[in-house]
DNA sequence: AAGGCTCTTTAGAATGATTTTAAACTAGAT
DNA sequence: ATCTAGTTTAAAATCATTCTAAAGAGCCTT
């Protein structure tokens, strides 16, 4: 299977059209690599692939990955939106003096109890996200 | 000891200048209830006081009571930016749904075990964000 | 109490990430 | 090949937040 077609069959799988953009996207960030990304970072690595996405598509796409569950919004700050390509269940250390987001192990954290739901709420996600800053001895 | 003068002497404390503006918003956000607001909400209630800060004064105040560790930046969405008047080590419940943020008693989260910072950092803080959604049965 | 220095506030303009628009395009079905 | 609904596009709009530079206000010294 050409990889283009594997992508595109993943798209379908999620519901959504493969279009040529969503393709190439799907091409960078779903690959199994595990990283973070931004609307701005993921059209640099689109440029230097020598292909061009408009800003919209690139916004909608991102929206449309993680509405799909391809990807995953990590929310540290309200500057701009991350986007983590490690859909599974892990946390993260975020280093704000260089806006630097690392993965936690998904052994690193454990929690040991939880709070239940408000009344007819359930739980759908649990983010942990520990703050460091350098140490200056 | 009349109430401006006590915070007024709060922010002395924190080492900023207790003019007539920051003085009115530290009554409204630091007379201990423990609640989130934004700056447009906090804008609204200065309306309803019968006052008036100009919107940039608004988002100075907002960060400089937050860089003091007055209030505290609670990170759930990046649409606007969420302030907690309460800084004491909490957790929160975030329903995206209606962008509602509940407070998770101190106690109500057990973290086990946590990972080791990476070398030359230090934890600063931990911020755990259970997301939930109403049960649709 | 007045003067002066510095910090603060102000209205308005600027910024910048993200969304929206309406027209042109395309994937997929017939 | 044709049709249609969904998608992409460049450009404009949105909107929370920050910046500007001029006017105002704490606060220290006289
Ligand atoms: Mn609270
Ligand atoms: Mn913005
Ligand atoms: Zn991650
Ligand atoms: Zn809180």
């Amino acid at each position: 299977m050409t990889p283009k077609a594997h992508f595109a069959e993943k798209l379908r799988l999620a519901g959504l059209r493969p279009t040529r953009q969503r393709v190439a996207i799907a091409a960078l960030l779903l690959d199994g690599r595990h990283r973070h990304v931004t609307a701005d970072s993921l059209t640099e690595e689109i440029t230097t692939a020598g292909l061009h996405v408009s800003g919209g598509t690139v916004y909608n796409t991102l929206n449309q990955f993680t509405e799909a569950g391809l990807l995953r919004r990590v929310m540290v700050h309200n500057d701009y939106s991350l986007f983590d390509t490690n859909t599974d269940h892990h946390h993260h250390f975020y280093e704000a003096e260089n806006d630097q987001l690392v993965d936690i192990p998904h052994d690193g954290v454990i929690l040991a109890q939880l709070p239940a739901a408000p009344d007819g709420h359930e739980i759908k996600a649990v983010d942990v996200v520990i703050h460091i800053q350098s140490k200056n001895p």
